[in-house]
DNA sequence: CCTACTACGCTTTTT
DNA sequence: GCGTAGTAGG
């Protein structure tokens, strides 16, 4: 198992004892390193996995991680604690909280539940929410946490200083709060696992005697408070192994703090120090490109990525005329590169913010490619599901005054505003909490006719409180949805809303058997919690062969054969906030370290986009180049202008305005007048194409760059006539494919189907390709489409 | 108390 | 440009 192992990476799997800062490039191996490391300790050294901890960030890399060590360790991988930051601090404290004075059943409230507990401060401090936003008030606490400034403390820095003052005195309240409605939120999990530990020798020396052995990754993420959790475990045993790039620290904003890498060796005289600088992953261009561009940054700990891998392609760059060229472009390279073997699932396009997700979107979906978009709106922010999520948490935590306000309305039961504020004045001047006053609203002077509406809710959550120890998670919710009637209301609201809320919501049922399945006890609180710390990356599903849309920080920790890099503007990356910021040079490094995280994704090719104007938050914006990308060395770079056809058209239309179009329809009508264009021109596909550029202003081909060069996507190649031997077998598994399909899919050959943007039309043909049909529908306005079912989503709308 | 409309804020990134 | 929260009118 060590055969395959440089030199570098073998110190670092054999230095086991005593401080060790692994600097791990990017593509060096570090994951195979850490699960080496972790056999070594077993196997050559005897050490008991239960003394074993790895942590890392995510749930997905905590959950490679464990297969990996699964794979290599023979017996006993499984008792080592393989976890995130977060998940290990919420198990310690369900066990321990009460040593400082917390409930082990609490709550985890996340961003939304925030707001809504801060917004409820901010009116009955009388806040001017206008002058100050709730969010500034979160950000302040959540640096303080993040810096392990206690309210106390915080309290004690605010001499002469207004503003610092109000803070003080929202964060004081803020934690009151969370402490009266059994609730942590996300800082509270780091900051109240190191208080406990400081407060209560007796757990911190257990918890050191048990995890003698410390590896953390992505080192250079953490921020103070999860610094000093570490620090506290590996105080006595020293035995700590982190593993980081400081060139890929890309979580400033949430309180990372880049010292914790640059100093360790302060922290930890005696730290061995083992640099991993040999690349596996990427080719010699594409590293050059990286190095040139992250050179640029001051204050790096010295490193030299190298590689055996050839040179390769160089890196490509083209810059749009706007952000729909951009995606179309994208689009037809990656049909391209897949009719020249790669899979979709070998490709991945990066960009800055997630709104720059919906053009790919449309060009993707118009070009019948299969994609998925990672992040963007949470799954579990979702109105629907947060409703459904909140019976469960009212359900399990008697004491989350907020879940219970936000569903005892759900449906509409005609409780209204000022019922609420009698129950919670009823509430208030007995010290109890809200649903307690819900339980005695009979009680509750001059609330009249209303207690009689309470109580039937009140019935329900206390009937379902007495299951929900003895019947499963999934049969509980199916039990909410039943009796609050929620999903028949959305059906028979019946618009296209209400179905894809209820997908979602079918979703949620999915999720809660998956827990079932996985979990050896599952509970109700076990669930929420797990729903809690999720990320959409966590349920990434690598197998499934399509092309991944996600923000650079959602691509840390993964690579892909062909990387597309979009929006490389300045304004967007390095974006408008970190250039204008007050200490721009900081941010912006930290923008670079986020470019050098991108490109070292890539593997075999690595293609960056920009557009010269797009659309922001509903204006035309114009950018120039990236910086980052003026940086790359210019022998790596090929660069070429693209034009694609139609633009013109489109930039006219983009500047005459139509009022009664919204910019998502006007952009799909433009992407399917592009489609048809080409549809006609298919005789050239296939070949490269000379084309004028015009100038934008004049319409004139411009003077600089007369010409440039389009591939026409081979997706709109004229099949040739089939043989007559072969349209027999055609016929044939046609008809295979449509008996098999009327099972699997719910739909065959002669129904009327409905396609998210096509919209209605016929299917002709399903032929059975393996694991997935390919389906030909005849649409009424969109013409004949092929597609593949799985990725379609086809809903049958008549026989 | 409910519904429909308007206004606003957001968007840099997220465990 | 979108979605949500707040408000006014029924």
């Amino acid at each position: 198992m060590y055969e395959n192992m440089n030199d570098m990476q073998m110190q670092a799997v054999c230095r086991t004892e005593g401080p060790v800062l692994i600097l791990a490039g990017a593509g060096s191996g570090k994951t195979r390193v850490l699960t080496n490391r972790a056999a070594y300790l077993i196997e050559e050294k005897g050490v008991n996995p239960y003394h074993i901890m790895a942590i890392t960030f995510t749930n997905k890399a905590a959950g490679e991680m464990r297969e990996r060590i699964d794979e290599i360790v023979g017996f006993g991988s499984e008792s080592i604690w393989v976890s995130t930051f977060h998940s290990a601090c919420v198990r310690i404290l369900r066990r321990h909280i009460n040593r400082i004075g917390y409930d082990t059943n609490f709550t985890i409230y996340d961003t939304d539940d925030q707001k809504q507990l801060m917004k409820d401060i901010c009116k009955r401090l009388e806040i001017d929410t206008k002058l100050y936003k709730e969010r500034f008030f979160l950000n302040e606490i959540s640096h303080a946490k993040d810096e392990l400034i206690s309210t106390s403390a915080y309290r004690e820095h605010t001499e002469g200083n207004f503003v610092r003052q109000k803070v003080a005195q929202v964060y004081t309240e803020y934690q009151q709060m969370l402490y009266k409605n059994n609730a942590l939120d996300f800082d509270d999990l780091i900051m109240k696992t190191v208080e406990l530990f400081q407060n209560d020798r007796e757990v911190l020396e257990y918890y050191q005697d048990r995890l003698r052995y410390l590896m953390v990754d992505e080192y250079q993420d953490t921020n103070t408070a999860q610094f000093e959790l570490i620090r506290l475990l590996a105080s006595k045993y020293e035995n700590l192994c982190v593993v980081g790039d400081d060139d890929q620290s890309i979580y400033k904003f949430r309180g990372a703090n880049i010292g914790n890498i640059l100093n360790f060796e302060h922290y930890f005289p005696n730290a061995s120090v083992i640099k991993l600088e040999q690349n596996y992953r990427s080719t010699q261009n594409i590293l050059d490109a990286a190095n040139g561009v992250i050179a640029n940054n001051h204050g790096r700990k010295e490193k030299a990525l190298w590689t055996q891998n050839d040179a390769g392609d160089k890196v490509l760059f083209s810059q749009f005329d706007s952000g729909f060229d951009e995606a179309e472009f994208v689009a037809a390279d990656i049909q391209k590169k897949v009719r020249s073997g790669f899979r979709y699932q070998d490709c991945a396009v990066l960009y800055r913010t997630n709104a720059q997700s919906r053009l790919f979107e449309e060009s993707f979906i118009l070009a019948n490619i299969p994609y998925k978009m990672v992040g963007g709106v949470n799954f579990y922010a979702r109105k629907e599901i947060k409703d459904l999520l909140c019976y469960l948490k009212t359900i399990d935590n008697a004491r989350d005054d907020l879940a219970v306000r936000r569903v005892i309305n759900i449906p509409k039961r005609g409780i209204g505003a000022a019922t609420l504020a009698k129950v919670q004045a009823y509430a208030n001047e007995h010290e109890i909490s809200f649903y307690q006053a819900l339980r005695g609203a009979a009680q509750i002077p001059s609330i009249g006719r209303a207690a009689a509406k309470i109580e039937p809710f009140v019935t329900f959550i206390q009937t379902m409180r007495s299951k929900a120890g003895i019947i499963p998670v999934s049969e509980l919710l199916q039990e909410i949805i039943d009796m609050t009637g929620y999903v028949q209301e959305l059906e028979a609201e019946g618009t296209d809303e209400a179905r894809s809320r209820i997908e979602n919501i079918e979703e949620l049922q999915g999720k809660v058997l998956t827990y079932e399945q996985n979990e050896t006890e599952p509970t109700l609180s076990g669930f929420l919690e797990e729903v809690a710390l999720v990320a959409d990356i966590d349920s990434l599903d690598e197998d499934q062969n399509r092309v991944l849309l996600m923000t650079l920080h959602s691509a840390k920790g993964l690579e892909f054969p062909q990387v597309y890099l979009a929006g490389m503007e300045d304004g967007l990356f390095p974006s408008y906030m970190s250039i204008t910021s007050d200490n721009a040079l900081e941010e912006i490094e930290e923008e670079r370290r986020l470019a050098y995280v991108g490109m070292t994704r890539a593997m075999k090719n690595l293609t960056i986009t920009c557009a010269r104007q797009r659309v922001v938050r509903g204006q035309m914006q114009y950018n120039r180049v990236s910086r980052f990308v003026q940086e790359i060395p210019k022998q790596v770079l090929s660069q070429t202008k693209q034009k694609v056809y139609g633009s013109q058209e489109r930039q006219g239309t983009a500047f005459q305005q139509e009022p009664v179009q919204s910019a998502k329809n006007l952009a799909l009508q433009q992407a399917r007048e592009m489609f048809h264009g080409k549809t006609a021109a298919q005789q050239g596909a296939g070949q490269l194409y000379k084309n004028p550029v015009l100038d934008f202003s004049t319409g004139e081909p411009s003077s600089n760059d007369i010409h440039s060069w389009k591939a026409v996507p081979a997706q709109y190649d004229t099949k040739q006539e089939a043989a007559p031997a072969e349209i027999q077998t055609a016929a044939a598994d046609a008809q295979d494919g449509d008996a098999l399909a009327r099972k699997k899919l719910g739909y065959g050959v002669g129904d009327l189907v409905r396609h998210q943007k096509f919209g209605d039309g016929m299917v002709v043909k399903i032929v059975s390709g393996g694991r997935d049909f390919e389906v030909t529908v005849q649409f009424h306005q969109a013409g004949v489409k092929k597609m593949f079912a799985a990725f379609a989503k086809l809903k049958k709308i008549q026989e």
